[in-house]
DNA sequence: GTTGTGACATTAT
DNA sequence: CATAATGCCACAA
């Protein structure tokens, strides 16, 4: 007996709410990478649908998934967009331009050996 | 059943 | 950088 429909849905968004909820502080992924962690390659739309009807209550780090190269998807300047922000500078992490700034090799470099390491 | 739209992604131009 | 095309899943008209 295949589920009813509406059940599977369900499931899915509950696969994604667990993705994000596990996504640790200060780090940060993309919607296809929820996706993917999720088992639903290519349904990055869906983690939109998903983290726009998670229930408050699980209180999910929605902050901390961004759209393809770390960028904010929301409008520059409306609310969730201020929000998120501000929840990802609460973390350390660097935004620039609604972007956030992804530590690169060359800078990991320059910390690790800048100082006479 | 088709069309349009959405907290998106990828590839090509 | 911007645009267009295609893919993906779900929902509303």
């Amino acid at each position: 007996m295949r589920p009813k429909p509406g059940e599977a849905a369900r499931a899915r968004l509950e696969a994604i709410w667990r993705v994000v909820a596990r996504l640790p502080e200060g780090s940060v992924s993309t919607y296809g990478g929820v996706a993917a962690s999720a088992g639903l390659p290519r349904a990055a739309r869906l983690v939109g649908r998903a983290l726009r009807e998670a229930p408050k209550s699980l209180g999910l780090p929605w902050h901390r998934v961004l759209g393809a190269g770390g960028r904010i998807v929301f409008p520059a300047g409306s609310r969730n967009f201020r929000e998120q922000r501000r929840r990802l500078l609460a973390e350390g992490l660097t935004v620039v331009r609604g972007r956030v700034q992804l530590p690169r090799a060359r800078d990991l470099d320059a910390l690790l050996w800048g100082s006479d390491g």
